[in-house]
DNA sequence: TTAATATCGAGAATTATTTCTCGATTAGAA
DNA sequence: TTCTAATCGAGAAATAATTCTCGATATTAA
């Protein structure tokens, strides 16, 4: 009933398939390898035969982005890495708190290539006084008393969560207090917040769920088939 | 061509969609909780509402566990729970290497609950000679050049990346040479290897790339409402 | 005991996403 | 210049996933 489509009806930007959007990520990152070593232009075939998907989808995707294409040539490799970086926004820069400073929230805060998706990570936060006042990767670790104060004083409008699974909702909720408008999630918990703020689950066990299953059925055919038609 | 349903002919085991599969987990973690209040059943209805989702696709989901439901009552939730963990292969114990003990692997030696997936990481490795004869979170790092030989000797067949992208394709080489037959890939880029691994990509920037967008047409459309019409 | 209601299970309908098909276009070779 | 081959773009078709519909069943209350 209030589907996405009554929004995407006021929206002046069409509808994504969520799919899409995750793949390019990828595209932008072979297109500035390939830069690189000196290419200049691409086409949906070569990428599809690196990337292992099918050239056709590699067109639609590209299509989201406003890019137009050569026939027997491809895309202009820096008019189509643009294009992607406009596209999602990358273009401009995103500052962010963090929420967490254990080893996750450590290894975000030093984790390269953020800059290039324009994200800032401008400072973290703990509950523990211990992890306070350090500096990681050249970020000031807060404690998260500060964190709603310094959020709107600083208008940062994303918010990292890194704490554990049951403190989760707890630093959503200062997130919401502070002004946050979108949180990426890592911990393995579901949080509570008002419908307009826009959260995404970078949750683990999902993706291991995939694995383990694949894995789990792989080694259940390879024995069937030592036996086969039992 | 060579589609899912070739192999899916051959198998015992019906396809299941990933959308399904990274959904069970959120079941999984909502009916443990459930249990420690002294529940005893639950139906699509409730963890419908709890988790935002449609009851008729929760009960479409549970249907791949092969439980059943009793009208008006719903789920047994201890027969449940353990048909979600046999399903997924969580009622076994998988043992797995980590190649990369920065704080991304020190992360996930850490992470608190994997022994209920029946992952047990076993041992952990890095090229960093300092790195090395660690003990983080009670596992043992060594130096890589040890890996293909004490996996084969272990016979652990899950491995996990989690070294910079520049080097994932030598850990991926590593592992393969260990006789790998899965791979949990956390380095931002893709990895060659034989078809018949499994590999699932962790890839930070996709989700990134969802959020993103996401707040940027946000972004736009709350600034196009000030002007409408324009 | 009977009626009302919540739920499951199965299949139909809808919606989303991927893949196929084909005409148009353009670079490069003959 | 003309032919060939590679590619884009658009729309159709196929496939996958979600949501709807309805009959059957079991619990609870009257």
């Amino acid at each position: 009933m209030d589907k996405v489509m009554v929004r995407a009806g006021r929206s002046l930007v069409k509808h994504v398939p969520e799919p899409t959007l995750r793949r390019l990520p990828l595209y932008y990152r072979l297109l500035r390898q390939l830069r690189e070593t000196g290419c200049k232009g691409v086409s949906c075939t070569t990428i599809g035969r690196e990337l292992k998907l099918d050239a056709t989808q590699v067109r639609k995707d590209i299509e989201v982005t406003g890019t137009v294409g050569r026939p027997k040539v491809g895309y202009d490799l820096v008019e189509l890495t643009c294009a992607i970086e406009r596209f999602l926004g990358w273009d401009n820069t995103t500052e962010a708190f963090l929420v967490g400073a254990g080893s996750l929230g450590e290894a975000l805060l030093g984790y390269p290539g953020f800059a290039e998706c324009g994200l800032n990570i401008v400072a973290a936060f703990d509950v523990d006084p211990n992890k306070c006042h350090r500096v990681i990767h050249g970020k000031h670790v807060r404690h998260v008393s500060k964190l709603p104060n310094l959020m709107r004083r600083m208008r940062v409008r994303f918010g990292i969560i890194t704490v554990p699974a049951a403190e989760a909702q707890h630093a959503a909720e200062l997130l919401v207090e502070g002004g946050v408008l979108a949180i990426w999630n890592f911990a393995p918990a579901k949080i509570r917040v008002p419908d307009s703020i826009i959260v995404t689950n970078e949750d683990l066990y999902c993706s291991l769920a995939v694995m383990s299953q694949r894995l789990t059925k792989k080694l259940a055919e390879s024995r069937s088939k030592g036996e086969p038609k039992a």
